[in-house]
DNA sequence: CAACGCCCTTGACATTTATCAAGAAGATAA
DNA sequence: TTATCTTCTTGATAAATGTCAAGGGCGTTG
């Protein structure tokens, strides 16, 4: 997946802006297991996944719960983190091994001067994400279980034989058995 | 509920500016049951409820869902439709007799122009927005039904006995019978 | 190879929630 | 006032989901 394609879709600049943008992604790995954001951190890069399957959760007192799972052409960071400097509310973990490439904080903020119009580009990104939100909350009031199922499977396939089928289940708010049942009931 | 206290809380300008900016909103009544946004309209104010309650909806093939409920002192509009002039996807209805002081795009927008930061202040209110909505999702997976009525009933005492229920319960994602029964359970 | 850990599945059962239907309470209109 | 409408509640029952426990598959490690 190419960061340049990806930032034309997701910020819609001029493809010389975009490139120039893309300069200050720097290239990371992160392994299995590894943490890209820790509990209490703060989140100080947003990160374009070039490869490999990230899961953002957070610790309840009684479970863990999974908030969301990014994969290839998707961007990971805990936003109010890296916006507001806030400590992150999300752990952010590799769930395999996985490259990146990371807009820092202090690359992202020289942006507003580099280019004209990137508060419009920024609006654009945030109003985005919220939107993704949106449909997530109308979908958990507006579906079945099934339902979302059905709906995730379709949007994520890449992430089935890849990610636990646990931490998905938590995603899409059921337990793990009953995920197993809807399987095995609609032959995903 | 002040329109200049509330803007100086949403977006944390100095007092100077606030009122700068309120000069901008006017002033308007909505009666019971009108709509703020109909079907298939264009969103093209940002409003905030200086009195009364509206609801966000939208309709699907086998029922009318309920997305959000707003009153005193939250601002009203499609986000997305309103920021990018797309044709809104929710019918907001008010649920009493409403006053609101509505921001139309066109003043809206010369705001950047006449206020150095506000890049800044329009970031942080969408960002806000996407925070709401990414607590609200955390709870539909974290929580049980009766935990998320019990925090609601707490956030929106001012709701109950005003909206129906059947809305509320929308909201929380249940149906109006086990809402009901929640209720006669925990005794709210 | 054997042992272990992790994950998934499955069964049995309990709990929660939805559905359908009836009726009561309250507001509104004639 | 009566009639009508909407909303809420309640009951009976079905369906969905959660919980607990057992076992199997599979890869990793010793």
């Amino acid at each position: 997946m190419d960061i340049e394609v990806q930032l034309q879709q997701v910020f819609d600049l001029p493809p010389a802006q975009v490139r120039e943008i893309s300069q200050y992604f720097v290239e990371e790995t992160v392994g299995k297991g590894e943490f890209f954001l820790a509990s209490g951190q703060r989140a100080d890069r947003l990160s374009f996944i070039a490869s490999g399957i990230f899961r953002v959760f957070a610790q309840t007192e009684s479970k863990e719960v999974t908030q969301w799972i990014g994969g290839e052409g998707y961007f990971i960071t805990d936003l109010s983190s890296f916006l507001f400097d806030n400590s992150s509310r999300w752990q952010i973990q590799a769930l395999t091994d996985a490259k990146i490439l990371s807009l820092y904080r202090s690359d992202y903020q020289r942006f507003e001067s580099l280019l004209p119009q990137w508060n419009v580009v920024e609006k654009r990104f945030i109003a985005k994400c919220f939107m993704v939100l949106e449909s997530r909350v109308f979908d958990f009031i507006s579906l079945s279980a099934e339902e979302r199922y059905l709906q995730y499977f379709e949007q994520h396939k890449a992430f089935f034989n890849q990610v636990p089928l646990q931490f998905i289940a938590s995603v899409l708010g059921m337990t793990p058995e009953t995920l197993s049942r809807i399987r095995s009931k609609v032959g995903g």
